[in-house]
DNA sequence: ATTCGTTATATTCTAAAATATATAACGATC
DNA sequence: GATCGTTATATATTTTAGAATATAACGAAT
């Protein structure tokens, strides 16, 4: 049987290529939305508190309370309002506003993993 | 005449949300190409060297160096070859099967912009 | 008034990434 | 065989992004 001469061979590991990505949102040239701030809002709508969202994905305090900042100051209406003092110290909520980003930005990603899975298919590498 | 309320008041900067993105090809887990190393292969391209490719484009040899050894074991065929001593003290050349990865990610990042400028389009935050 | 856990903020420390520097080997040309 | 500019490699230094730490203010509950 003739050789196939585009075969790889058999000692010759398949080299399994994948197109990865990814994506977020600017304002001005700054980011206003991306994979991590998204999960600090999720995890803010789920801990009413930026200190324990911030420790539930081990990250400091001074950073999330920075990025958070920087999604306030970007977005038409705030995502996040918070409040100190008082019962519990205060605390941290997630917006409407916020819960709409947050699934904006989800299903962008899904577009873009769609995106992804179709440039991996078709590599020609 | 009545207000439009989901008009911008006219104080209000327009803010110019723009969907913006990275893409790569991975292979085991490894960056096999990126925008930064296709740069640096065009630059060896034209150099014929990694030393002059690296300083053009700002890059420590050994950073540039270390993005040729890695492309080149992940790559089926050797992207760039190397010589040492001789004439001219060595160089590095892009071969064939770096031409065409380089051809082949930069219609790839072709798609990936017009896949940002629809996204960017229909933003609705 | 004291306590509490948080927000808000500044400052210091650390670890990772990149650069910078140094050295040997190379081989055609002179 | 001496020279040259490069590859190849190791080590040291610098940069920088983020974490860690510290402190004050806050305001409801006790």
């Amino acid at each position: 049987m003739k050789k196939h001469p585009h075969k790889r061979a058999a000692n010759e590991a398949a080299p399994g290529y994948r197109c990865r990505g990814r994506i977020w949102i600017e304002e001005g040239g700054e980011t206003f939305i991306g994979y991590g701030r998204v999960v600090l809002l999720e995890r803010i709508g789920e801990h009413g508190s930026i200190t324990k969202a911030a420790r539930s994905m081990d990250m400091s305090y001074k950073h999330a309370w920075d990025l958070v900042d920087s999604m306030n100051r970007h977005a038409r209406e705030a995502l996040v309002t918070t409040s100190k003092g008082g019962k519990g110290g205060g605390g941290a909520t997630l917006t409407d506003a916020g819960s709409r980003v947050i699934n904006q930005f989800r299903r962008l990603g899904q577009r873009l993993e769609a995106f992804l899975a179709a440039e991996t298919a078709g590599l020609v590498l």
